[in-house]
DNA sequence: AACGCATAAGTAAGAC
DNA sequence: GTCTTACTTATGCGTT
């Protein structure tokens, strides 16, 4: 009996949980640098990064999810007065 | 000018970054799913899946605090003119 | 129903949120003036801003730590069935 | 002399602009538990506060701005086909 | 006036 | 299904 403790096989099966997600966990910081970087590309191009997160969020979003929304804020703009 | 790409900007770049970005993102989803899927498992396993979150977060605070340690020791260096 | 303040929602009730929520903004954008105001009184008084923020930033944590290791020692109470 | 080191005088004045700083930082978080606290309410009166919050942030841009902006985002999505 | 940092808002996922 | 929590994005601030 070489593992400490007399939890041994669910300590091991832990850790391993653990360090799979850390790994997954690594490969998301690792993809989230590669966005910043073609967004610092993007920038250096010229464009307006802002609007290219904008354009993402927008083809992300469901379409049908996008109408209602719009048609809530409708709904208050007109009740502010603001429509 | 009337001929498609050419609305002032260039489209075929434009296009290129926001599909990169969209392909970034996709595999940054995968891993998430990824991620459900190894909380399940841990889950089917028996572990209490909301600890293990809170142990990831520890480790993952720990890391972070160390490089913040380390930042306001050079910070702190360099103010004293040691740097 | 076309006369004003009948669009189907209690125009007056989110007009009244959304002044509230302004003045609150208003307020803190008054405060985060006042604090520019000091950090560079701060600085005319020949202190290094930025080991200030830092010295801010250390006090603030400590104390959120502090909330947080009793979090976090509950959850694994109430995992034991010691809560 | 009883102050603590020779830095005394230094040292008293750092101190008093922490605590001014903290003071002001502590003001700050009550007015964000107010925003909070009128959030709940006006969620509690059956609002979407999601859209309430979309029409604080477009109300607080600067008209101008906001223009600017929808002007590019126009300009990008022609050129992806997607006006 | 552009860059990067630090805080704050918004969004999405998970627990109860 | 509601509610909170964690993560991502965005804005503002200070600096160079």
């Amino acid at each position: 009996m070489s593992e400490p403790g007399h939890n041994g096989i669910a300590a091991d099966q832990l850790r391993a949980f653990v360090e799979r997600l850390e790994r997954v966990n690594a490969e998301i910081a690792e993809r989230n640098s590669d966005k910043s970087e073609i967004y610092a590309e993007a920038k250096g191009a010229g464009f307006d990064t802002k609007i290219i997160r904008k354009i993402i969020a927008l083809r992300t979003k469901d379409h049908a999810e996008r109408k209602e929304e719009e048609a809530v804020m409708e709904l208050y703009l007109s009740a502010l007065g603001m429509s």
